[in-house]
RNA sequence: GGCGGCGUAGCCAAGUGGUAAGGCAGAGGUCUGCAAAACCUUUAUUCAUCGGUUCGAUUCCGAUCGCCGCCUCCA
């Protein structure tokens, strides 16, 4: 059985879907325009995870993940460049697909957009209404928090208490507000050219909050199974959520939430002022692969902070190489028939770990030992000798499940050797039973400088790319 | 000021009331023409510091130090 924790009860609880083998899961997406860096792929590689694993379990998902491309930051990067918010963010998000699919995540099921959904929030905003949760003042509408007492479930703040130090940051007259809790669902637009939609509500653009209520409740109904999303956004962004959706259905919204920790780099937060803020692409562009650096963004359960550093990125990186040099040495092993009863047990145990582990908070850490322990076991017995067909069977299938869920060992490398590859492997063979070592070395350098990586074994001549 | 998280070997890092996973790096060995890869052996009497509870704590409690986050518009 699958546990894991829980923001809204606080513990690590056994996971049943509200639909027997159906998930709804909704995964709180990127602003368009601060996708780009790695605290951002930190947390959608989580939510990959959290629906591989979910599929791994044989549960059928319907994965939601919005786009937020209406928020303050970009009407005003749009208006400065001149563009519509449209044409703004189109390149974002492009650049936002080829990311997420290089990094090898899933792409949702549905992933709607905040400005293709205006109309339904203008209809949950008008519930609110009716039932009192919401307000008018100077054309803009505030969701009214006393009227949700359950308010701050999620986030356990406690408004009762000395906010002094906080709330001398609160300029509590620049808000025409009852209460300096209340948080607005609608702005009324404040300058005649800002980016704004005509609607009953009048001339205006949604609060942040309120798309995800409507967004999700949409694609997933007003009850659904699991809310994620990074850890900065419980509070506010989750806890007024709740108190949009439940405050206009009068019924429990999101059953689970879970929450993805932030990463550090170089042991401080990410900022670019601290000049270490990196990007994916920035790590690509030294270098590093995309398996790398997605093994190395879930090698951290994730609710603990990860610590990025190159350095922890270029072990990645050997890390990943040595399991994808295992499969492929797996695969390409000439191996006699039969089953090593020892091995076989192994095999077992090593899939069983793996789903205890994952079963146990999604530990990543715990299940990614798993594949090291096995890759060991099967590499030893690869040079004894004992590995077996029915074995190598087993352990093959074995990979790929688990692989899965962590999609780091990619597609088995049975590239066809290159005939000019071939013919200078053959020509060093050639050379070495001649006993020429000077241009057997001459060649393996050659091959070397463009990239190939060859291996002497008993069975032959492996040879790979860098 | 309030609330929460973290502090484990050279580095990254899991974990637990009963004696420390895994990765990277290092050392020695096997194999090899030499390499590479792989394998074997090895690398924390110790889990920030100081107290307390306990038969026993790294794991629970308290204090201290250090780091991170939230408490605010916004993702």
């Amino acid at each position: 059985m699958l546990n894991f924790y829980n923001t809204l009860s606080g513990r690590v609880e056994e996971f049943r879907p509200m639909v027997e083998g159906e998930v709804r899961f909704y995964y709180c997406g990127p602003t368009v325009w601060d996708f780009a860096h790695i605290g951002n792929f930190r947390s959608f590689i989580c939510a990959d995870i959290v629906r591989r694993y979910l599929k791994y379990k044989g549960l059928r998902v319907m994965h939601v993940m919005n786009i937020t491309d209406i928020e303050d930051r970009i009407i005003a990067l749009s208006e400065k460049a001149g563009e519509t918010i449209d044409d703004y963010t189109a390149r974002y998000i492009e650049a936002l697909w080829q990311d997420f699919d290089a990094l090898g995540c899933e792409r949702p099921e549905v992933v709607p957009r905040a400005t293709r959904h205006i109309p339904e929030m203008v209809d949950l905003i008008e519930r609110l209404e009716e039932r009192g949760h919401a307000y008018r003042s100077e054309g803009s509408i505030y969701y009214r928090i006393s009227s949700f007492p359950e308010y701050g479930k999620l986030s356990k703040i406690n408004f009762a208490g000395n906010i002094a130090g906080a709330s001398e940051r609160i300029d509590t007259d620049r808000y025409e507000k009852e209460d300096a809790r209340d948080f607005a669902v609608w702005k009324a637009a404040s300058t005649p050219d800002e980016p704004a939609w005509d609607t009953s509500l009048g001339h205006g653009r949604p609060g942040w909050h309120i798309e995800c209520s409507a967004m999700s409740m949409k694609y997933l109904g007003e009850t659904f199974d699991i809310h994620a999303g990074g850890i900065d956004l419980v509070f506010p962004h989750h806890e007024n959520e709740i108190a949009q959706s439940e405050g206009a259905t009068g019924k429990q919204f999101a059953r689970s939430w879970i929450h993805f920790e932030h990463l550090k780099v170089d042991g401080e937060s990410m900022s670019k002022s601290k000049g270490n803020y990196y990007t994916f692409r920035d790590l690509t562009a030294q270098g590093f692969t995309a398996p790398a650096v997605r093994y190395f963004l879930l090698s951290v359960p994730y609710r603990k902070q990860i610590n990025f550093t190159l350095d922890g990125l270029r072990a990645a990186e050997k890390t990943v190489a040595g399991l994808r040099d295992f499969r492929a040495r797996l695969e390409e092993a000439k191996v006699e028939s039969g089953l090593n009863a020892g091995l076989h047990e192994t095999t077992t145990n090593a899939l069983k770990s793996f789903e205890e582990g994952m079963d146990d908070d999604l530990n990543t850490s715990m299940a990614l030992a798993v594949i090291h322990n096995l890759s060991r076991e099967v590499n030893t017995a690869i040079a004894r000798r004992t590995l077996l067909e029915d074995n190598k069977r087993e352990i093959v299938e074995v990979l790929s499940k688990i692989d899965s869920v962590f999609n780091i060992l990619g597609s088995p490398p049975r590239e066809m050797l290159e005939e000019e590859i071939q013919q200078l492997i053959d020509e060093r063979q050639e050379a070495r039973r001649r006993r020429d070592f000077e241009r057997a070395d001459e060649v393996r350098d050659e091959l070397s400088d463009r990239g190939i990586v060859l291996e002497d074994t008993k069975d032959g001549v492996r040879w790979k790319r860098k």
